[in-house]
DNA sequence: CCGTGTAACGCAAACGTTTGCGTTGGGGGT
DNA sequence: ACCCCCAACGCAAACGTTTGCGTTACACGG
């Protein structure tokens, strides 16, 4: 309701006066500062945004683009997770976070009406032709999780280790005596799910193990087509001994499958599962996990933007984000060695 | 990056008539409104918002505060839903969304400085301290879903309808034979459980039958705990027949239980599930289910509050969406009659 | 006592847009 | 021919803040 002017003409000071000492910046004394300070929060005073964006350039928001604005993203465990992160560092870093949900205009649009001072996809399966502009523009921003090719005309991108975990989950298995190794993957084109079953051919290549692609069912990453790939998966001639789910949802629906068949873990079918949140973290048994640190991933995305806004520039390199393989109770021997 | 008064000088005109060519205000001719509108184009013009939010007084975003920005919230089909009615609507109208994941300030500091227009209130569990300097600022707020009591200090809010539908839900049980019918419901004081314990009680009152508290255990929501309450009430010594679930976690995490304790739908235990999604669309077999529009319950919501914005008063009267029951396959005669 | 440096503060422009009011010109009615 | 009205457009103030620059006053060293 008030003004900056309203508070310098009680406390007899000018107006510039009053923007320094509300901001902290030095050039006015201790005690005008102090009764500037009394006086603003006597008169409920707030500074108008739109006015301080206006002269310093800065609006103090980031956009969030989640292209699909759907159930699946806003369901996703993992995608809750990254948002998570983000809200974190955002709030500390006294930023707010606008939701691009407006498709119909291009991304860059909110960036050129100065409605944010950088922009943050969420999501790997992005259209590539929405994101191209904002690197040609030049307008701060970062793709979380990571982007399939390493273009040059992508932007900045941030991404958890997935290649190493998965190496090591797979190599634990062979070295209990699986051959049989499956791995429900999810979309094809996503990363996530690339680096992934690199590492997995890897393995197998490197214990002299042959690749065999009906172990590596796609799946579109929910819970329900997680329950349908693992019964397929199940009713294989030559049915797996392991399976490895790529995410949480994927996760739940295998384990409902299994459980359906009353198949006990690990004594007849060996499971490692990939976790962002801890929905499974109770299961019985205890399950052996990639943990994947999903919250860490948002964090850093979110530091990476906030620093190109800031600083104007991109930072120099990205660390990746370390996921860790964890052996519990879900992996053991396999039943019939061939 | 060009301003309207470079297009101005450029249309040899005066900046107001470029404006107002701009924003289809009347004024101006159709000749210089094209050559207008035409040079916005080639010189790649955007209006910058924060002028014209200083001067309009208006900012075109409304606040969403959805006070649990934790795994719970942005997991839940439920309040997906809400999120997928609120930005159709938001976008419809122009409007756009900033998280208000801050909550250190009040969450009214948002409006008066001027970042928000309104206030979104997305939760019902939220802290009426928070709440009650909304309206009492006059700050245009809503809040959805619902809200616990009816005290005038509180915002709008919009609902569901609950009660008819859940009444008729377990009178169909009840003229299937059961008399022992559990309902697993959600947080004590969530309007969303007071309303439909209420239906429960009435139903069971209206046909003659005594109320048990050992057949309507709390919960917290969630999948897991839906798992561990459908536990209990089967190991209760007189088990229930029949059983209504709150909300999708809820339901599924139920019926993992009855899946793995291989008891057969409806033969040996009648469901009914409560869905704001249809992840559940496909089960087997087909659920009977009271579907809530939570969809529609978001759109209603956010017309709400933009109509609150645009007019400056409260609409007369919030419409209640209706709940609809429908009877599928997993409801059938009580197996044991007492 | 003088010169110099510095902290504290005021002045006023600038940011880009909207909008009330004033001016102009031309067309239509009497 | 006169008056009046309205559409089309310009002028300039206003929105609230930040900030570069100028001024003042005071302390301090020489």
């Amino acid at each position: 309701m008030s003004n900056i002017l309203e508070i310098a003409k009680l406390a007899h000071v000018s107006c510039s006066t009053v923007s320094r000492a509300l901001n902290g910046r030095k050039g006015v004394s201790d005690a005008i500062r102090a009764k500037i300070v009394k006086l603003a929060q006597d008169l409920d005073y707030y500074p108008d945004s739109s006015a301080r964006a206006l002269v310093s350039k800065r609006v103090g928001v980031i956009g969030l683009i989640i292209p699909r604005t759907s159930e699946y993203t806003f369901t996703s465990p993992y995608y809750s997770h990254i948002l998570l992160g983000i809200s974190a560092v955002v709030t500390e870093r006294g930023y707010q976070v606008m939701l691009v949900i407006n498709e119909r205009k291009s991304y860059a649009a909110f960036y050129h009406r100065r409605m944010v001072d950088g922009i943050l996809v969420v999501g790997n399966h992005v259209d590539d032709k929405k994101i191209w502009p904002l690197t040609e523009s030049g307008i701060p921003s970062v793709v979380v999780p990571g982007f399939i090719d390493d273009s040059p005309r992508n932007p900045l991108s941030v991404n958890s280790e997935n290649y190493d975990s998965n190496y090591q989950a797979v190599s634990h298995l062979i070295e209990l005596g699986h051959r049989r190794i499956a791995f429900i993957l999810g979309y094809p084109n996503s990363k996530y799910s690339v680096e992934r079953i690199i590492a997995y051919q890897d393995a197998l290549r490197d214990h002299g193990l042959e690749y065999r692609v009906e172990y590596t069912p796609y799946s579109d990453f929910s819970v329900a087509d997680g329950f349908r790939v693992m019964g397929n998966l199940l009713d294989l001639p030559k049915a797996p001994t392991a399976v490895l789910c790529l995410n949480d949802s994927i996760s739940i629906g295998a384990l409902d499958q299994i459980k359906s068949r009353n198949l006990r873990i690990p004594e007849e079918l060996s499971v490692v599962v990939t976790c962002a949140s801890d929905m499974l973290a109770h299961y019985d048994p205890p399950l052996s996990t990639i943990k994947v640190p999903v919250v860490s991933v948002g964090k850093a995305a979110a530091s990476a933007l906030i620093e190109m806004i800031e600083t104007g520039s991109a930072p120099r390199e990205i660390p990746k984000i370390p996921s860790t393989f964890t052996i519990r109770k879900s992996t053991g021997p396999c039943p019939r060695p061939e």
